[in-house]
DNA sequence: CATGAATGAGCCTTCATTCAT
DNA sequence: AATGAATGAAGGCTCATTCAT
């Protein structure tokens, strides 16, 4: 009915830059997950819905289920892809230098980016897990390879073996942590930052050592 | 022409031979928080609704909507409820006894029986505290409540006073613990969750010591 | 324990057998327009909802809200699509002819079975009017649509022109006149219908002339 | 459940001045009536409820049923009394001079204040009219109690008879202006109220002459 | 590969009405 | 005569999902 250009532009307002829409399944794959992974922050798993992903993501409403089967499974993708990218960036800084007290202070720091940056995805991760049980699965098998990743790091440098015990507690306590001062929880009690995050430098510098 | 009259006819009471439902407005308030603590905790906080809860407490939908003025009123409510009854519960073994190891094990086990009988819920408030700026300030709020109880409990038995970070620390590693072993992340892992409650125990001994 | 899963399943097209129903979108728009207008007009603005409307257009509810925001809103498209359709007739009416008499009465005849045929959406309107300002906005902006439309009626066939409180009165003494025959109130109390037809045709062709 | 001193009075918000609630059931009724036609004028029928007109009057919600059976009742009760009321501001404005000018212009005027004054409930009685059979029968009986009422002060005054087409036409125009004027229709579309106000004057003289 | 109109179950909320006290 | 807690049908609106093009 309306007359369309052979260049994909339409009335409706599209969301990023414009880019080559039909293209390789995996960009396509790669930006609606990109999409949902700030929408899921921002909003909660239960504050956004599939057509807005697939707006901002600059598809159509049917395209996300060409992608994915369900929103459960985008969302499963970008909490993958978020692990992913925070456990990349601690690699990195693990290999650029030999000094512990360096990588200590990169790794909290890292971490506390990410976790600040991500905290809404993180939320909406802990409470799915809670209630569904494929999610829950999902989340564990991130958490073992985090633990792989951790293991593997350690020995990399020559540092002596541990026990997992050891490294999820290290993960543990680097999580609460660093979700408590990305919601604000310690300033809005009035505790210090600084302080935290001293000890928490000290944890994982004697745990890699 | 005029085959619909404008009036409607709606509504109307149930026989009266179940539950005592017509009550005390407060009792029936706490019937309504009861059943949304449940409901919350088993389906999360989207996976239920206030109909669902009202049933459940043995009223009909509308009963709901006299008590609360939504669906997140009644979840603060609950949740404020369930700081209550653990802190009650705390407080309770603390004066019961002087002896600092078996009050360290009252209160790690009852944190975690606490924490898994309730954890849907409290994955429930720390997705929505991650969105919701009302439920954020609400929480906080009852952090603080925590953190004077637990103050208190420590004048109360003649310990030194400490800094609050201390307390919210000891807070969120008994939390950060209980959570997971409470959603049987530990054990799923291959960890042991002896050597972790020991951990905790001693943790908390030296913390009132 | 996790008996609900949190990923909820619903939706999905009906059978591909009914009217056309995917179509250009200012089609369904048009439909639903119809429809609401009838059922406006059937059942007043408060004796029906947008599921019952998209229903009777041939779709179902969600599509309303695809094409109108709120209800109120499909009221004053179904408004402005009835003044569209009664000035569309009479100027036709205008056009076929030079004879003033004519003219008159066929004005005052289209008005009055426009009325007739509409008088629940006018009662509604003159309802929705009363408590809510954004249709009062919308039915003065039709008002000068019609007013607009008078003064160019009469400019076409070169008739003097006229103050617009002559307009309105003459629009106000159509209105009245037909809105009370419409609900046949002059017949229920025993007035001579054809008296007053009589009288309205002079009063429009003393306007006009 | 709860202790209740012999003076009743409890926690909630009385509405008015706090009255003996107890009285002749006409008193109530009067009082569920004032409250409903302030209601019904300022929200509209469908924008107030049973329950809040009972408390606006002074009583909770399952009075109101002791006194009507249905929402429809109170409002056709309201509309009774609107009517009782202009005719008999009218009526005592016909005694008090011979001056037909002095008369015409109180009318006028009273009309006008009276429309003005309830120009919401006006609007939902031509609303539910246009549905309500019932609604509709009771607006005809009222409409024929004040062509009696004109009849009889018209006789009163001694002029000479008339065709109750003439007398209901006089309504007609009278209502149209004055609810036009009430609705501040003629103002907003530029139009000069004096103007017609000398109009309507000029015709209720000639109309009692 | 992508589109986007359409679906329809279901959630949140209101309110006319009842009845035990 | 009055109370007010409770009812429950139903209306407004959302959103995960589908499918003809």
């Amino acid at each position: 009915m309306t007359a369309r250009s052979s260049v994909k532009r339409r009335g409706g307002p599209r969301a990023a830059t414009d880019r080559p829409l039909r293209g390789a399944p995996a960009d396509t794959r790669a930006r609606l997950v990109s999409a949902a992974a700030v929408a899921f922050n921002r909003d909660g798993y239960h504050g956004t819905d599939s057509n807005r992903i697939a707006h901002a993501a600059g598809y159509a409403a049917g395209t996300f289920y060409k992608h994915f089967s369900d929103k459960r499974e985008i969302f499963l993708a970008a909490w993958e892809a978020w692990v992913d990218r925070e456990w990349e960036a601690v690699s990195k800084e693990m290999a650029a230098t030999d000094d512990l007290d360096v990588v200590a202070e990169r790794i909290v720091r890292l971490t506390l980016e990410h976790h600040t940056r991500w905290r809404g995805l993180r939320a909406s991760m802990l409470a799915l897990a809670a209630t569904d049980a494929v999610v829950r699965r999902f989340h564990r098998a991130q958490r073992r390879r985090q633990l792989r990743t951790l293991a593997g790091l350690r020995a990399d440098r020559g540092s002596r073996p541990r026990p997992a015990e050891q490294d999820v507690l290290l993960l543990f306590t680097l999580e609460r942590a660093c979700d408590s001062i990305a919601q604000g929880e310690l300033t809005a009690l009035g505790l210090s930052r600084d302080e935290t995050l001293r000890a928490l430098r000290n944890t994982v510098r004697l745990h890699l050592g």
